[in-house]
DNA sequence: GCATTAAAAGAACGGTCGTGCTAAAAATGT
DNA sequence: ACATTTTTAGCACGACCGTTCTTTTAATGC
């Protein structure tokens, strides 16, 4: 691997450790280029413009997100969807920080709301992507017979993202600090609302 | 009233307006003149620092919200907690341009990450004022015998919060535009869950 | 080892931001 | 109507931003 190839993915480490406490919107280029031991224009001449460097650095949480929840979940081989599916909802919560900072795509998402440009379409990919695999994920459940016929996925993925968006919100806000249990109580009581009624009676 | 109140009222109004639109951040001292066709600092003597200004924003937003959830929902009269609640929840998703845009509070939430100075507390204390609102209407529909008595009001709020989160992630995706009926799926879902048994049996 | 190419540094630019200072204009009380 | 206070405008500052250009340094292929 080249030079530069090397150092690009060292300035892309670091940025999206710093984006991941800060922000995206944070990452200037001076402050990022200092915390890389380097001159302004040289990490520049890198990207060659800003949009570049944002773009470039979520597509590495992207890579990183990938990593860490669904190669993650997928190295330990289970074999009921169960188990298979808390175990993401698990390292998804704690893909980023493990919670002392938020998720770093809900946080790029919400202040990139002024440029409808490669940034923005980037993030959604990204997300629409996440989504469709949890709904993939949800329909798999049903074919194996844990959740009812008439659940629908994508109603299951949008409250399992609202637990997952709430938990960041109460943790930040710091009106407690048992986030994780109202998550997974919240989970919890999906289950059973979803549950495959055959089986019980 | 004095003329002072009564342009920084102006201000604050179109302020209001445009952070509702673009985010709190991008409200800049200089555009947010214009658009009040002032001068720069015709406009900053009236608060002195970007950071009153921006708390008196935030403050002007809250009373906002209080004017078109809680009172407009107050002077509906209604006699029973559940349709109260129900008009409660639909206050709330269409109180900040129904939709259009996202919810102010949130937006603004999530970029003061940075700042842990004043203009982050006064918007947690806004958060917190309305979550503590929503959790004492649980109660007394727990109290009317409407919920069963072992829900916990926090983790009912902090489920509706979830529904309300999720409905402004969907919608801003543009992954669909049928949020607003997963968001009351939801809200059906959960009620059903909370139900007083007594009732029913 | 040397020529060529790639990577990094340095300095400077135009732009925008928040803010302070001073003078003009307008509102206000008597 | 005038004196006083309040409100607004004009202008300039220092700081930081992204970006460009030129020069120096380092890596690479033969």
């Amino acid at each position: 691997m080249s030079k530069g190839r090397i150092t690009r993915e060292h300035i892309l480490n670091i940025a999206f450790t710093i984006a991941s406490e800060t922000g995206l919107e944070s990452l200037t280029i001076g402050l990022l280029a200092k915390a890389c031991g380097m001159s302004k224009s040289g990490l520049f001449s890198h990207f060659n413009s800003k949009e570049n460097l944002q773009v470039a650095v979520i597509e590495y949480a992207g890579e990183c997100f990938n990593e860490r929840v669904i190669v993650a979940v997928r190295r330990e081989q289970h074999t009921d969807v169960s188990t298979r599916l808390q175990s993401l909802l698990h390292h998804w919560l704690d893909w980023n920080h493990s919670f002392q900072g938020s998720c770093m795509f809900m946080d790029a998402w919400k202040e990139s709301n002024s440029n409808q440009d490669v940034l923005q379409q980037t993030l959604r990919k990204q997300l629409q992507t996440w989504i469709s695999y949890l709904e993939i994920q949800i329909s798999k459940g049903q074919q194996s017979g844990l959740f009812r016929q008439d659940l629908v996925p994508r109603q299951a993925v949008f409250q399992f993202y609202g637990l997952y968006l709430s938990s960041h919100l109460f943790h930040s806000i710091e009106l407690e600090n048992n986030e994780r249990t109202l998550f997974w109580q919240g989970v919890t009581q999906l289950y059973k609302q979803w549950q495959n009624t055959d089986t019980i009676n």
